[in-house]
DNA sequence: CTTGACCTTCCAGTAAGTGGAAGCCCTATA
DNA sequence: TATAGGGCTTCCACTTACTGGAAGGTCAAG
C-alpha cells in the first residue's frame, strides 16, 4: 500500500505517517522506486496510534502502548497503569482549567465592556486592587 | 535595576525576561557595560505579563493587553473581548478534557489490571470491539 | 589577585506535527 | 511520444513559550 491509501484508511495525514516513521513508530518497507510500501500490520499500527493520540496519550506513551500491543504476553496491569496515570493528568488539567475559568469568568462579568477605560480585568492584571490599599503606600517614590 | 532584581521582584525567570525583550514586549535600556537596566515601568510591565500569562493568555494576547494597558484612552470593551474569547477557549478545552476523562475512566475501570493480557483498553485502541462483530467478517483475507 | 556571583550572547532542544520547495515517478490522454 | 496531473520523495523551516547550557565579560569582596 502507498502512503496515500494508508493515510486515507487510517485517517492520519501522510505527513504524520512519515513523521511516525521518522521517530520509529512504524517501519514500512520500500519499493524499488523508493516509495514506502505499507503492510496491513502497519495500517493497524497507525490506526492504533491514531486512536491512542486522540485519547491524548503522548507519543512516548504511544510507543510503550504499541510495544504492549505487539506483546501477546503483556499484562493488562501494564496497560492500565499507563492509562491511569494519563487519566490522572487529564483530571489534574481539568481542575486547573476550571479554576482558571472561574477567575476569568469573575473578571469578565465584572467588566462593563463599554468605551470607558476603567476595567476590573486590567485592574487584576496590574495588581491595582492591591495598589489601592497596600502595595504602594502613600509617600513611596520610585 | 539589573535583570536579577527584576526577576526576583516580578517572579519571572531572567531567561524569560530576556526572551520577552527578544520578542519586543519590554525594551530595557543598557548600561555602558552592556547590562540591561530596567526602569520601574518595565518591572510593572513584567509583573503584568506574568499575571496575564498565569491566566493563560497567549503571548500575542499579552502583547495586545499590554498595548491596552499603556493606552489611557482604551475602552474596557476591548479588554473584555480578549478575556471573553480566552474564556471561551478555556471552557471549550474543559469540555474536551471532560469527554476524554470519561472515556478513559470507563476504560480504566473495566480493565482488570492483572497479569493476564486481555484488556479493554487495548481492545479500544485496536478497535477490536468492532472487529469481533463487523470489522473483519468471516472469510475476509488480507 | 582571585573567587564567585552576576551578566552577556548564541545555539539547541522541547511536542507533535505542519507547510512548502524542489524534484522524481507513474499513468492517461492528445 | 510529449506532456500534464497527481502522487511520491527528501529536506528545511516554522509553530508555542520558553529552558538549558556553553563560552566568556563584569563586578564586588576578601
Amino acid at each position: 500500500m502507498n502512503i496515500g491509501n494508508v493515510s486515507e484508511m487510517s485517517g492520519l495525514p501522510a505527513k504524520t505517517i512519515r513523521y511516525y516513521e521518522d521517530i520509529g513508530l512504524v517501519q514500512p518497507s520500500r519499493r524499488e522506486n523508493g516509495y514506502r510500501d505499507f503492510a496491513v500490520q502497519d495500517l493497524h499500527k497507525l490506526a492504533f496510534l491514531g486512536r491512542a493520540r486522540s485519547l491524548g496519550f503522548s507519543i512516548e506513551e504511544c510507543r510503550t502502548l504499541l510495544s504492549l500491543y505487539e506483546d501477546r504476553e503483556r499484562s493488562s496491569a501494564d496497560v492500565k497503569a499507563i492509562a491511569q496515570s494519563h487519566l490522572a493528568r487529564v483530571d489534574q488539567k481539568i481542575e486547573e482549567l476550571q479554576a482558571l475559568s472561574a477567575t476569568l469568568r469573575n473578571l469578565v462579568v465584572r467588566c462593563h465592556g463599554d468605551d470607558r477605560p476603567d476595567c476590573p480585568i486590567m485592574d487584576d492584571l496590574t495588581g491595582s486592587d492591591l495598589a489601592e490599599t497596600q502595595k504602594y503606600p502613600a509617600g513611596t517614590t520610585y
